[in-house]
DNA sequence: GCGACTTTGTTCAGGAGTTCACAAGCGGTT
DNA sequence: AACCGCTTGTGAACTCCTGAACAAAGTCGC
């Protein structure tokens, strides 16, 4: 059943189907059976022509004149995303956002469980958190053994980031999703999305200050006109 | 001595400025006095060239045959991202998350310090979170306007996310940041910026999933020999 | 059974961002 | 004082992504 066009799916359009199939969640419990391209688009936050665009990539999956069926779509965003079977991850870092990470049913709820937590404080270690308890950060090569985890998270401070990533990828995780403030390095076949938060909140203060105009570097560029 | 040149910054150029002025922190410790393009961009993850193409967006700040002085560049990124004048920001709906967040050491130390706390949940209202007392989400109006709150972060329920934006827009924030997995609308002139926790997780299972092989797209493009 | 309307899937052009490569400029050295 | 090596800054090609227009296809009504 294999389709025969070898597509290649963009990264920006696998984030956007992430976000289309959790609307599409959101849309199943109201009880209607179809959505068309705009609707969900408006949904999303995206032009309907790109969602169309993205939708494309995984073969024809609407029915012209009428939209797409919820839950088709559903299903085979699900299949695509690899979100049918559940997968374990470890998460190293038991501080105030890893905490808050074990228990964040935005995880759950999408088929992301946590199967190992890892600290290397004695305090946390030993704690239940999310109905896990945390274990030293020393058993970490024998708890992704024990769970067969692909993804690790690493909430823990910048110094030690790099190393536990390295302890990581040698006991066989290959995607790691980095919120340490620091550029991680990998071999290649392994997958790093960082997330991190002071940049998000920074591009925010320059865009203000771009707005207040005091800005010297911006003071030239008002007065071109170009603001906006 | 404001530049001539009308430059425009592109706002991914802006997200690593960030990056830069924090590897550009750590460095400072270290005694040196300058740093390569090379040497910066291989610590902040990026490409020697991009990195140079970035700084020139502010204006020469560098010399030729020596690199950047690690204290001249920083002041000038610091000048530039808006880091002088601390911006005080306002922090809507204290879950795991808001609480993690409002503790979060990474932002006071980077000149954002959270000025007011608000939660609709009366077991939150009155509790102290990161030395700030949570007040309830009524207040919202009163305390942007004490504050003078230029930024908001949101990390409520999806439900209610758009109506708390849409207050704060209201009573006069525009740079929003929005944990809460929805697309806000807002009106034009303020920006919003969106951190998907879910979404990067199931983009990793993705990539997971396709070094697998096992998904019959994926498997129809490895047949193709563009894998790598 | 046929026509018109609706909505998808695709093609095409436009723009933004990234990477490479080279000339210009500065410091140190002989 | 002139040369040489090193590093920045920038111009150009290239790739990727996004946004708009158009044709194919299926449904509903008559």
């Amino acid at each position: 059943m294999s389709e025969s066009r070898p597509r290649i799916v963009p990264e920006a359009t696998v984030a956007r189907l992430a976000v289309y199939l959790r609307v599409l969640a959101g849309l199943a419990d109201g009880g209607r059976s179809h959505v068309s391209s705009g609707e969900l688009a408006s949904a999303a936050g995206v032009n309907p022509a790109g969602l169309r665009k993205d939708l494309s990539y995984l073969g024809p999956c609407g029915v012209r004149g009428v939209g797409y069926s919820i839950n088709g779509l559903r299903d085979r965003l699900t299949e695509v995303l690899g979100g049918e079977r559940s997968r374990p991850c470890v998460l190293v870092g038991i501080g105030r956002l890893g905490s808050a990470l074990a228990d964040y049913s935005g995880f759950a709820s999408r088929g992301f469980q946590f199967a190992g937590l890892l600290d290397s404080d004695p305090r946390s270690v030993g704690s239940e958190v999310g109905g896990l308890t945390v274990r030293p950060v020393e058993d970490l090569e024998a708890v992704v053994a024990e769970t067969r985890a692909s993804i690790g998270v690493i909430t823990t401070p910048a110094e030690v980031a790099q190393s536990v990533c390295d302890r990581l990828v040698a006991a066989g995780v290959r995607s790691i999703l980095n919120f340490a403030p620091v550029a991680l390095t990998v071999p290649a076949g392994v997958d790093v999305r960082k997330v991190d938060l002071s940049v998000e909140l920074q591009v925010l203060a320059f865009l203000d200050q771009q707005r207040d105009g005091s800005a010297p570097v911006v003071a030239a560029l008002r007065a071109t006109g170009g603001a906006r």
